[in-house]
DNA sequence: AATAAAATATACACAAGTGTCAAGTTTAAG
DNA sequence: CTTAAACTTGACACTTGTGTATATTTTATT
């Protein structure tokens, strides 16, 4: 009687790991920050004793430190490499950045959104948001600049791009995707003055579907 | 000098009242989001029974619902207003809602960002910030509109005056107010495609410097 | 001064979270 | 089969928060 049938789970081996505490947790922080990170809940959502926790984090900040770090390492490079890809005209250099930030896989915006919430609380986090958001403007004015746009033209149109990445994270919006590529030329254009060719266009939302059409 | 703030030397009299919690409420949310709002701390910072917050409000919940009642009274309405401004030209349109958001007192910031935090949280939140959103929008797209804009192009253009401006909120960005300044005639050069006249740009400036007294 | 309303405080009951410790299991290696 | 390391657990001690019930104090009114 003792042993339910397991889950999902076998019942040999451990259940157990920091990878599962970890994702969990990350879980958990994405749908309502910092805040939610709780050992107590997350160990009754893992079906797992509370104090197991302990054997794998040293306590609680030990676990939120790893989540940052995770962030840190994961999304701003995958921007930086955007600004870096291959690109013949700013149209479609702008398209590969436009890229980066649809594609969900790439640049969390949930998870940015979570982060900046926990940086409001705490000192530490808000520094490292304040220096990762430097680094991304700095590689999306050079960009610009690459492309010809004046100092202070390539500032404020690498500003304008990722603000309103961001704005779209914080307001939260969930537009399904071809609503949201069918706005992708007029924000281009207000992005760098000019509309993507035809074919730039084409191109872009063929990234979107992986094998055919 | 006028007669100082009762601060606690001034034992006689009630001390405590609906607003005083409500903006002690607001101040701890605006610095540590919803979870940061507590009854036991505010009290302690209140120099107040905690139990004494019972007599104004029926409880926690009740105290939440009125901090968003205040934004929602509070900043959507400046906004709407600042579209509907005097304006001869769509670049003298678009500083009127830049001074808005420019403004501290009008359009808060930090108040913003700390409710969309909330959001993330709380579905009726996240409701009322969709609705919220909406009303903005249409609002900013509609002043484009009559501008000449069409239809689509007033849309981009106006989600990217707005999205820019909760960027910003989410960046928590703390510049100073000449920086700021120096870079509106290029957001309004993207955002509607021609810089403000220096005429134009003059007057915006000198809405941020009240006649001298 | 007596009184009722307005505001504050004390005491209690309870819930949810953290972290430590000692004692168990489970697994792989010798 | 033993053993040691890798995990898991329950019991304990502690903290911080909510909310109710019951005084107690303060103020304005009669």
């Amino acid at each position: 009687m003792t042993d339910s049938p397991p889950d999902d789970t076998k019942d040999t081996g451990w259940r157990g790991s920091r990878e599962l505490w970890l994702s969990a947790a990350l879980s958990a922080f994405l749908e309502g920050g910092v805040d939610a990170v709780k050992i107590q809940p997350l160990a009754s959502r893992l079906n797992l004793s509370r104090t197991s926790f302990y054997w794998f984090f040293e306590n609680r900040q030990d676990l939120l430190k790893a989540l940052l770090d995770q962030w840190d390492a994961q999304n701003t490079a995958v921007l930086v490499e955007a600004t870096q890809a291959y690109a013949e005209t700013p149209t479609e250099a702008v398209l590969n950045v436009t890229y980066c930030f649809l594609e969900q896989k790439a640049f969390d915006p949930k998870l940015e959104f979570a982060i900046r919430g926990w940086a409001l609380q705490s000192d530490d986090v808000m520094a490292r948001v304040i220096k990762t958001d430097e680094i991304r403007l700095k590689a999306l004015t050079a960009l610009l600049q690459k492309f010809g746009f004046d100092d202070e033209d390539a500032d404020v149109r690498a500003r304008t791009i990722y603000l309103v990445q961001i704005g779209y994270i914080s307001m939260q919006v969930r537009e399904d995707l071809d609503l949201r590529l069918s706005r992708v030329p007029g924000y281009v254009r207000t992005f760098c003055g000019r509309e993507p060719s035809s074919s730039e266009f084409a191109r872009f939302k063929a990234r979107f579907r992986p094998q055919s059409d």
